[in-house]
DNA sequence: ATGTCCACTGGAAGTGGA
């Protein structure tokens, strides 16, 4: 199973944008950001007609998430982060697709920092860390993907010099993406790559993309149950460089859902395997002990038949 | 401070958000 999030960045403008990405790249989960459409416009029909179910929480101009799926429905199981019933932004969307729980979401940006809007920005951040440490206890396998607005160190931006007081670098922000994971997430672009850097967005001023100055905001966080189907994770890197691009690009991660199971079964195969390497080590040893024995045997009857060829010889 | 792009309002270009 491949899933991915994307900040699409307006869905009406990047329609085809995001028709042509699903047909080239075919994932088969897709968490979507900033939708920047109300409910009603959500083009339901093109993405359907693409070959996905959806379902969205849109928002007129600004916000919204959506999740799609491949030839499925996705069971929506919440929209909207608990915490904070007067919060009006579409930032939060779960549903249950193929036995996983995948939950979407936009976080603030928080920008000008310091401010209200950075305040917001911490307080929803606290709720998600509230709310996905839930979700760990569920024992459900999860997925958090999304656009964190945070960019987790220095090693996840370009040079973070023009950058030191924007609201997605602040202390603040990466402390919280830090007591995040600590809960027991796997960040899975960084694990997939320890020692590389990966940008998912590339904003739109002074040729950021064509310089490749990019910035790494975009995570998929995993439970340990998902971790352990991981098997690979990327960035689609061609979308950004398409023409009236959002400016991210889709991030994934591919799963091998009955990895589980398979593990169980290697587990059996390996300790059979130990079992038989044990014994052919006994084997081994034996034959050593024997052809050892038998030098011995060889030494001692050439030095038996030189002390008596000694003994003749006086 | 700047840079660019989206969506809304209102019916053009300005504004807010990122």
């Amino acid at each position: 199973m491949k899933l991915a999030t994307f900040n699409i960045n307006g869905i009406r403008s990047r329609l085809p944008a995001l028709l042509a990405w699903l047909e080239r790249e075919a994932p088969d989960v897709v968490c979507l950001q900033e939708l920047k459409a109300p409910d009603a416009g959500f083009p339901e029909a093109e993405i359907n007609r693409a070959g996905y179910g959806a379902i969205w929480h849109g928002q007129t101009s600004w916000n919204g998430v959506a999740i799609l799926a491949k030839d499925a429905q996705p069971v929506e199981t919440r929209r909207g982060l608990p915490g904070d019933p007067d919060d009006t932004h579409s930032r939060y969307i779960e549903a249950a697709v193929e036995g996983l729980l995948i939950g979407c979401l936009y976080l603030p940006n928080g920008n000008p920092q310091p401010g209200p809007k950075f305040d917001y920005k911490l307080a929803w951040f606290e709720r998600l860390i509230a709310y996905a440490k839930k979700l760990l206890d569920s024992g459900h396998p999860v997925v958090l993907a999304g656009d964190y607005n945070v960019v987790p160190t220095d090693f996840d931006i370009y040079n973070p010099r023009s950058w030191l007081k924007d609201a997605l670098l602040q202390p603040e922000s990466r402390e919280c993406y830090a007591r995040l994971l600590k809960q027991g997430w796997t960040d899975a672009l960084r694990v997939r790559f320890p020692d590389e850097q990966v940008f998912t967005f590339w904003d739109y001023f002074r040729q950021h993309w064509q310089r490749n100055s990019g910035l790494r905001i975009d995570h998929l966080l995993l439970n340990g149950q998902v971790a352990a189907m991981m098997r690979d994770a990327g960035v689609d890197r061609w979308v950004r460089g398409e023409p009236h691009a959002s400016d991210h690009a889709p991030t994934w991660v591919v799963l091998d859902l009955e990895a589980r199971a398979v593990n169980v079964k290697k587990t059996a195969v390996k300790k059979t395997a130990v079992k038989k390497t044990a014994v052919k080590k006994t084997a081994v040893k034996k034959t050593a002990v024997k052809k050892t024995a038998v030098k011995k045997t060889a030494v001692k009857k050439t030095a038996v038949k030189k002390t008596a060829a000694r003994r003749s010889a006086a």
